[in-house]
DNA sequence: GCGACAG
DNA sequence: ATCTTGTCGC
């Protein structure tokens, strides 16, 4: 049954018409025009069902360009806006960017953030001339509540390899971490592993990576030590915020 | 009921 | 996330 979303031109239209009839298939009837108009009892029953099509497997080819995906607000929150940074890989540096903005339509409520901030991030993706090869998203990947963290959703959505690149813990138990860079331990919860803490740089406060769609644990994980420099963020996330801040 | 709680 | 300058430490 693959591709679910086929992405054509208007590269993203096949994940916005899935998402729609994800919607109509999950409620019994709304009177909202917009999409992405939902409550977040509706928000928590679309995970439930996107879960199902998660696959936590490596499935990616060459990689070419690794994108970073930010997320800020503006005038009080009212206005969101995304960023995205094309790099090319391995050389990490920059080949495309884009970003969005749109008015906030969904609050920040834990366990549901992609709903606030995936709406922007495609529109900004619509703007690349093609979708990256792989994406790391600031937040969770499957270490989440209902193992569909932001990274997931949007993995899912764009039918492309991403990776949840958490500044903090949302979810799940582990120990901590050796303190030189790279080292790492695994992230827990209910009994499975849902992703890792990893060291990013020696001395800081580690990284929650976690699989979004399309990757193995240990491949997200090595991925994201391929994306660093010398800094406790990828390229990728540094370079979406700082095209987003100015 | 209480505490935790990505950005 | 955002409000915000200097400052402590490797």
């Amino acid at each position: 049954m693959r591709p679910l979303f086929p992405v054509g031109p208007g590269i993203l239209r096949g994940a916005v018409v899935f998402f729609k009839q994800r919607r109509m298939e999950t409620t019994v009837q709304l009177h909202h025009s917009h999409p992405w108009d939902l409550s977040p009892k509706e928000a928590i029953a679309l995970q439930r069902q996107l879960r199902a099509h998660l696959r936590i497997e490596d499935d990616l080819g060459e990689v070419r360009t690794v994108a970073g995906v930010d997320v800020g607000f503006e005038q009080n929150n009212t206005i969101t806006r995304a960023a995205v940074a094309v790099l090319d890989y391995p050389s990490l540096q920059l080949r495309e960017s884009a970003i969005a903005r749109q008015p906030t339509r969904f609050p920040y409520i834990p366990g549901l953030l992609s709903f606030r901030e995936i709406p922007a991030v495609l529109e900004a993706l619509e703007q690349l001339s093609e979708l990256p090869d792989l994406l790391l998203c600031d937040g969770q990947g499957i270490a989440h509540p209902r193992r569909l963290g932001i990274a997931s959703h949007l993995g899912l959505l764009i039918d492309r390899p991403t990776i949840g690149v958490g500044k903090s813990r949302l979810i799940g138990t582990h120990d901590e971490p050796g303190r030189e860079k790279g080292q790492w331990v695994p992230l827990s919860d209910k009994g499975e592993v849902i992703g890792c803490v990893l060291r990013t740089r020696t001395g800081v406060k580690p990284l929650y990576i976690s699989p979004g769609h399309r990757m193995g644990l240990d491949s997200a994980r090595e991925w994201v030590v391929r994306c660093l420099t010398r800094y406790r963020l990828p390229e990728t996330t540094r370079w979406a915020h700082r095209l987003a801040s100015g």
